[in-house]
DNA sequence: TAGATTGTTAATCGATTAACAATC
DNA sequence: TAGATTGTTAATCGATTAACAATC
């Protein structure tokens, strides 16, 4: 390492974009793997994750070289990998806050379990929901967050409350040390610096169908 | 209309990315407008947008020019053009398939019904779940799909079952005449040339999350 | 060796951003 | 007119894609 390679070095400082579809790649050998498959081409998964190869071997470049020429991938091998990569070898502890219809079916959502995520509390502000059980997780206070996130060392949490508590408690969240936020709610979270947001907004990609789908019927 | 003006001439061929971001701004002019606000600067929509006032002009600039310089915008005009490009002055009937845990909530999420959206009916292959009312709106069969979207002419299609069944709800969907689907199941979805998917996966987000807390941990 | 397929290069495309002329 | 703010320009940045040399 004396001198400063010009081309990309797998390890470090891999786009977003392609950091987006790694559980793509991921979910897509999972599959792979369990319909027996021990080996595939680029050409394979790419069809398999719904990208072009030239695009899966290119985000792959920014990992390492876990490829053999000639011969494709090994499965399994390429699975542990990319999962190594986003970081879910080990589970990660996960609240959610907000039990209303959404957050039950957050909660009762199997998915994140198999994928490297376990929710270990369920938090309501709302007295009247305490000992509700969802899933086996009973609805603890909302005012126990930074207990649970103590003991538990949780570093994500997820917001399923209205709009109108959402920056209250992604503010007692970030107050409690979790420096990731999945938020439901309909509304543009302000945190520091060095905490991630991501949001999902089920109107928002609605709309965005909408659009299209207006162009379509007008335009021909 | 003689010479082809090599300027972007608003109107047609919108950025995707403006177009993702379209309802966002839309949201905040409602918010604004509620909070009483008849006037803004892009400075302060973006920050109630959650994005810098430099994108924001750029964005709306594709639309038209709606504002007025050293004034800003009028809040319930721009309110209007933008929901006017997005297609939602008027409502978009929508189905629903599959009425488990996500189901319930999507069917019960009164935001879409304020944001351009009826959800016209719930649709569930399970015969134990005829008959089940959610939201006001009783479960119907699956089979029922093609006659409930000639009636009510719906063009746009919500997939909330399990990964394995969602292939085949999505041929039927296109089958029956449907063109655009929001898809919450964990799977690729394969459809013809014409039809849009898009798509929302909670582990996906989260494991996007899971990449960066590694980082923050380990790296400092 | 011949065939296959990766990993990389380089070109292209689209999105972001800062700066500022236009103009209310 | 002076001050404010838009709409646009141009530079920069990041993502996508096709093509192919490297190599199993």
């Amino acid at each position: 390492m004396t001198a400063r390679s010009s081309s990309e070095s797998p390890g470090r400082d891999i786009p977003e974009a392609t950091i987006a579809r790694l559980p793509v790649y991921l979910r897509a050998l999972v599959a792979l793997a369990e319909a027996g498959t021990a080996t595939c081409s680029s050409e394979e998964l790419a069809l398999a994750a719904g990208v072009n190869s030239a695009k899966l071997r290119k985000d792959l470049s920014h990992l390492g070289s876990y490829g053999t020429r000639g011969v494709g991938y090994d499965v399994d091998y390429l699975r542990y990998q990319i999962a190594r990569e986003i970081g879910v070898t080990q589970d990660w502890p996960v609240v959610i806050v907000g039990i209303g219809n959404l957050g039950h079916a957050l909660a009762s959502y199997s998915g994140f379990r198999s994928r490297g995520f376990r929710v270990v509390a369920l938090l309501d502000a709302d007295p009247a929901r305490r000992g509700e059980v969802v899933a086996d997780i009973a609805v603890q206070p909302f005012a126990d967050l930074e207990r649970i996130v103590r003991e538990h060392g949780v570093a994500i949490g997820v917001v399923a409350t209205p709009a109108v508590a959402a920056q209250d408690v992604a503010d007692a969240m970030v107050e409690a040390g979790i420096s990731s936020i999945l938020n439901f709610a309909p509304s543009v979270l302000s945190v520091p610096d060095g905490v991630d947001v991501r949001k999902v907004d089920l109107s928002i990609e609605l709309q965005i169908l909408a659009y299209h789908e207006q162009r379509k019927a007008s335009g021909g």
